[in-house]
DNA sequence: CCGCCTCGAGTTCT
DNA sequence: CTCGAGGCGG
């Protein structure tokens, strides 16, 4: 094919180059440039000009389909598999890992070691070896995602697998083609063949983008980064596989024939990166255990700042012959170890849901779980949210699912191990009517929450009293959960009010109630007959009436008869009250029921007043944090409340979510990781307690 | 009308 | 702590 194309007088660009020709050169240039992209991390050319190589490639292709080649970029998106995926047998098992939990499992691992090679005596030069143990060791990131094992011929991609049982694996070539970090052709002299191990994974900030969008597309979210890479990775149309953001990082040989391979792991490392396969950066040799020790113990520190999940740091004999020779146990090869970080997820069995209500009538349904271990404590009940949340993710019952709890405290069932499922698993159906009083449950127009509306309803009314007698509203001490339930149980009390009539000969007629017990309770309920408007406003469980909503309410109208006469207009001259809130205060003002409490408390002595503030509360501006916002997380050396008072004093004020509007973040011990993470992400300074009181005393 | 901020409510285990 | 929802400013 010599025939020229007819020069156009701009001979400089690509003089009259032969189609075949300039297939070739553009399929180089893109490789050239996909590899300085994924592996070195330093594109030459922007997004733009990359496409536009693509398009003429594309076009040339068009023109002449003999042109194309199996390596080149415009197949990465190929035909979808005809039925599922053929099965590929390993040239070598895909072996695992023995776990460590600790540094002291390391050094005792590293102490077997040892022990082994002095047991094999006669074998010196392993012994000699073993004596520098220590200069040679490669850590690496453990990341949690997808083994895949990729197989190249003459220097050309053929063949992807997944890890399966070690043994064989499922054949997912063309959607491994899609993933632009595996290099179609390989740099550098092709030799007849190389296999290599790596780990395709989803990028942390891209699935929570991902995850974030199917969610508000109603769609069915992920539990975690790693099944999301499954899914992607096991898609039968291989566009779809596209369209997913997943890559993968390289680190180990498998097989190879005609190459000159290196002798450690250290070096595989490096060549792996000169062929053109994405290595980790955050890799390390090292020649100390110790220090290699305090290389994973950092990472499980920062672990949350990786753009990627792991679950661990992998540390690995640097000699690949020792480590060879060193054997294995089982299936672990000996010669490496994985450092396991603290859990943060785990999978059980959901065998139950359970019905709770709240205080407000909402029906939220609970998991309970075969008893799994995260991070050191027993979980056995973890939050399902609401049953909108449920179908989301399609968890049913009898599933699988992943159990996380991050760096907050709670867990949640944060979704189904779909691969797990046997058939045998059930839907679960949102309850019709209320599992405490029988009647038909509602769901608010555009609102997730399943409601039981009756007043009467008795979890809702025991939740109410809970909530009544708690310490953000009348405090009553000695008056917990378990006791509420027991006068409720006794017939003595049937709404909040009625507290306040109870006497001491009622308490002692009651189990584990002596004299002593009794005589506390109604001291600590006489003394709450003087809390503040507003704490007996957050505890009468106005719906959006909570602290703030009730401070405001308190300051505008002092009293609770002023309250009961509000009217819609009225209510929301109140700064934060819009017309929501202003009906359901109305709304509950009105209700016979609320009037008949009322009158009912006033009897009892519970009728606090306090003086009209209508005019907002002037800003003070002559502290020295005046305008200063704060926002605290973690643990003080005291407590929340009396740090509060201590920043309100000085014209600072609280809040608990870190926005751009926060002016400092103050750490304390153990912080929300969330907070910290968005406070690093809009810059905002994060003091701790010291530097607090120090910079503004 | 959207996006940001704030508020309310529910939740685990030791 | 996280979620959902209300308020409100741009």
């Amino acid at each position: 094919m010599a025939k020229k194309s007819p020069s156009k007088g701009r001979p400089d660009r690509q003089i009259a180059l032969d189609p075949a020709e300039r297939a070739a050169q553009l399929r180089a240039e893109l490789n050239e440039h996909s590899y300085r992209y994924h592996v070195q991390d330093d594109p030459s050319i922007s997004d733009a000009q990359y496409d536009a190589l693509l398009v003429e490639l594309r076009a040339l292709e068009a023109q002449r389909p003999e042109l194309i080649t199996i390596d080149s970029p415009t197949q990465r998106v190929g035909a979808p598999a005809a039925a599922g995926f053929a099965k590929v047998r390993h040239v070598r098992p895909i072996l695992s890992l023995s776990n460590a939990f600790s540094a002291d499992d390391v050094r005792a691992w590293r102490d077997r070691l040892i022990k082994y090679a002095e047991s094999r005596a006669a074998d010196l030069p392993l012994l000699k070896a073993m004596a520098d143990l220590g200069a040679s060791l490669v850590v690496e990131p453990k990341i949690d995602g997808l083994t895949v094992v990729l197989t190249y011929e003459n220097g050309v991609f053929v063949q992807g697998a997944t890890r399966g049982d070690g043994a064989v694996g499922e054949d997912i070539t063309a959607n491994l083609r899609t993933l632009k970090s595996v290099p179609l052709v390989l740099r550098g002299a092709p030799a007849k063949r190389l296999v290599v191990r790596g780990e395709a994974f989803v990028p942390l900030a891209d699935f929570a983008k991902m995850n974030a969008q199917l969610q508000s597309a109603g769609e069915k979210t992920f539990a975690n980064p790693r099944n999301f890479a499954a899914g992607a990775l096991r898609q039968i149309d291989p566009a779809l596989t596209a369209k997913r953001p997943l890559t993968a990082y390289f680190y180990s040989i498998v097989a190879a024939e005609g190459y000159d391979l290196p002798t450690t792991q250290w070096d595989t490392l490096q060549w792996l990166k000169q062929l053109g396969f994405p290595v980790s950066d955050i890799s390390r040799r090292f020649t100390e255990l110790e220090k290699t020790l305090a290389y994973c113990e950092r990472y499980a520190v920062k672990r949350d700042s990786l753009r990627f999940e792991v679950d661990g740091m992998v540390i690995k004999l640097d000699d690949l012959a020792l480590a060879e020779a060193l054997g294995y146990v089982g299936k672990d090869p000996r010669g490496a170890v994985a450092v396991k970080f603290a859990a943060r997820e785990a999978t059980t069995v959901l065998r139950d849901v359970a019905i709770s209500i709240g205080r407000t009538g909402n029906i939220t349904p609970a998991a309970v779980l075969d008893p799994v271990q995260i991070g050191g404590i027993t979980i056995v009940n973890a939050t399902l949210h609401n049953f909108d949340d449920i179908a989301r993710k399609d968890i049913r019952m009898g599933d699988r699912v992943v159990v996380k709890r991050a760096g907050d405290v709670i867990p949640y069932v944060a979704g189904p191990v779909v691969s797990a499922r046997t058939g045998a698993e059930k839907a679960i159906v949102p309850p019709t009517h209320c599992p405490f009083c029988g009647t038909e449950l509602v769901r608010r127009e555009g609102e997730v929450a399943l409601y039981c509306l009756n007043d009467e309803c008795p979890g809702k009314v025991d939740r109410a009293m809970q909530h009544f007698v708690s310490r953000g509203a009348m405090d009553i001490e000695g008056l917990g959960e378990k006791i509420v339930a027991q006068l409720i149980e006794a017939g003595l009390i049937a709404d909040v009010a009625d507290i306040y009539a109870l006497r001491q000969e009622q308490l002692l007629a009651l189990e584990k109630f002596a004299e002593k017990k009794a005589q506390n309770l109604l001291e600590a309920i006489a003394v709450s007959k003087q809390r503040p408007l507003e704490r007996l406003l957050i505890g009468l469980g106005i719906r959006h009436v909570g602290e703030v909503a009730a401070r405001a309410l308190a300051r505008y109208y002092g009293s609770i008869d002023a309250v009961l006469a509000a009217n819609l207009e009225d209510v929301q001259q109140i700064d934060g009250v819009g017309p929501t809130i202003a009906e359901s205060i109305v709304d509950w003002a009105q209700r016979d029921s609320t009037r008949a409490l009322i009158a009912k408390l006033q009897a009892a002595g519970v009728d606090p007043q306090q003086d009209v503030q209508r005019a907002p509360a002037a800003a003070d501006l002559s502290g020295p944090l005046a305008g200063k916002v704060f926002v605290i997380t973690g643990t003080l050396s005291q407590s929340r409340e009396e740090i509060a008072a201590w920043i309100e004093a000085r014209g600072g004020k609280i809040t608990d979510s870190v926005s751009k509007k926060t002016s400092y973040v103050v750490i304390g011990e153990a912080p929300g990781q969330s907070k910290v993470t968005k406070a690093t992400q809009l810059s905002i300074p994060m003091i701790g307690e010291d530097a607090l009181r120090a910079l503004f005393p």
